[in-house]
DNA sequence: ACCGTCGGGACGGCCCGTTTGT
DNA sequence: ACAAACGGGCCGTCCCGACGGT
């Protein structure tokens, strides 16, 4: 019964202190978001932070792994009936991520992933490994689908589904980035477009995708 | 004479400090680096540090400004005979892109800029703007050749060239970040091929290069 | 009888903190003084300092607060029974004084608003006001006493209360830096017995007090 | 000839960075007032600074004793007659004084003896001899023509003409600070207007001062 | 268990008074 | 007379532990 109660407002202390440091991070990035702030954001003191993370690098991993897993989330839903066409499923995902730009969580458009794999690449060893991880598993998820998809529709060119989904996988991140620089989400979007023309042009039909 | 010395060896003091505070910024980002370690890494002392900048903020900008001119200097280079296909040049480029990958500037593959625009974007204003400006311009060079191209070679699909642009642009940026992220450049090289694959299908006749 | 210890001890970190800036910016002034001074002089850490002050501004304001205050209570304490003759009354706080010149606190002949004024008055205006106020409110002071004077005594001549309550404040502090200069706390007594003379001179009868 | 310009002109290098550092240091006090700052506001940079001045304090010295030096150039000239009523001299003295409130000298209030003794007295031992000489100095001018006053007026108290001298020294700079402090001069004037009444008072008659 | 106050140092960026070479 | 270079110092911040109350 507590249990329940805790778990379903979803603004545990624990929970609040998370979502500051998620939502500065992706703003700021991990090494410019200080203790305090993700405090003050959270609106509780520094005594209950260090309470539930021992370190600041401990909740960057919990940062990390929270936003993952919320995405992961997400695709999963953007998918549909899992039993169809996975090109549809495929393109369904890419106008998930294009519905993402136009509407970004918390108004804010950036990756936590991102941000932090720039930042820690080379010099947090454990952090690079987790996002890697998660970079990972976006790829294959991808690439999944691209494989099933080779099943069952006659290809044109020959591909490997793990490169295709290395390729999206960069040219989002990519594309945030320079969307971000640009102070513009447009080129995500075309970018995406773009993406998809080419994966339509590896099989022999056109995929089903609308003009969008 | 004196002169000629000092020019010649183009290792001034603030030359070392500019160089170090590229070094390290594309290592570790902007936040990260502190000014002592710049000094450290360039062998001189704070006070000649703040002699030439007066702020950590002003090496920054310096940094990104000297980064942009002499990775344009390079592009420059690599395209070879400037009355020639356009693309021909432009997939010079990609192969010095490529060439860049294998071959890291100081044993290190990765861009300042994306460094820099994604930790700063957001919160420096002025950084934000000369990073923004540094993407343009490779861009727009880029899609000067795509405009040149499609004069004298007939189309197969109809594109913009400033698309084209941009979507190599963030494939670039994003490429980095994740080769960074996987320790492994390999996804650089693949993700090129790929976007050189797709700008040869626009076209009616494949590109000139061999797969390199 | 946690909170007894606390305050019966009086010496708290903070207490210890701003005693040890008190003494410090009277010896040496307020700029000359450094954090790091202070820190060591009252046993504590940076960390501990600035807990409690936010800047070393702000320690400078709690400073001369402090100051005024306690140097307030020395004054009513000075004065003896408030009904008597304000006359009594006055002499009474110049031998106070004269006193704090043979035993000044802590060894050191030197008043914290002289020396905070002196050297920020031109460049600090809050600080410039709070010292302004200090002596604005010990000249009221010593001006309703004066006035008390006038009251119950033949006055031989016409004067303000105010303007020799100020001129006893400028005597006051012109003597501690001159003394403080000649490194002999003698003028400052020869000065006060001149005010004394001065402020006889005004009434009919003599002031009650001895030669001191 | 070239000696006449420069020192007609009384504006060499030397000469300049002498009067920036003077006025700031009247304002901001010596330790406030950097080298840069004084280079600055003298048009020159740091290395003419420490041509002519081997270091800050040097040039704090050099300060003090150019800024005696011309003050006591001006009280020579306020005496008018020396072969006049040594107690009219003093008047006019006094008079020189207040006119030096009303117009002080770059519009500035402030005297460089007194910032300099109150920050640097327990500090800097030459400092504070310097200005304790050149205190003693205009108080021996004072206590002079009291005694010579005494010689030729009846006096109706008895009284030490040092011990005068150094109360009006006192009170003078007592009464610059807290003008500063206030933000008006008028209490110096009407301080001075005390002191002068008290010195009468010394005399059997009245002395020759006007209403001023 | 949860959370707040207090405190600890180390380091961050920047400036300051100086010396050196020219 | 000056630009370049020097270090060390200053103020303030940061991440983090220790302890005490609830």
């Amino acid at each position: 019964m507590n249990r329940m109660m805790k778990t379903k407002t979803a603004s545990t202390t624990q929970e609040k202190i998370l979502q500051a440091a998620i939502l500065l991070m992706r703003q700021q990035g991990f090494c410019a978001t200080t203790v305090d702030q993700v405090c003050a954001e959270a609106g509780v003191t520094k005594g209950a932070f260090f309470h539930y993370y021992k370190s600041k690098e401990e909740i960057g991993q919990a940062a990390v792994q929270r936003w993952c897993q919320s995405r992961a989330e997400g695709y999963r839903l953007d998918l549909g009936d899992p039993t169809g066409d996975p090109l549809v499923q495929l393109n369904r995902l890419l106008d998930g991520l294009m519905e993402s730009v136009r509407n970004p969580p918390d108004g804010l458009l950036a990756c936590l992933l991102g941000m932090v794999s720039q930042e820690l690449g080379t010099t947090h060893e454990s952090m690079r490994a987790a996002c890697s991880q998660a970079f990972a598993g976006w790829t294959s998820f991808v690439a999944q689908l691209l494989g099933a998809a080779r099943e069952v529709h006659p290809v044109r060119i020959e591909f490997e589904p793990d490169q295709i989904g290395w390729m999206l996988n960069s040219l989002w991140q990519g594309s945030l980035l320079v969307a971000k620089t640009r102070q513009d989400p447009e080129v995500v979007l075309n970018n995406l477009r773009h993406a998809r023309a080419y994966i339509d042009s590896l099989f022999e039909e056109p995929g089903s995708c609308g003009p969008n």
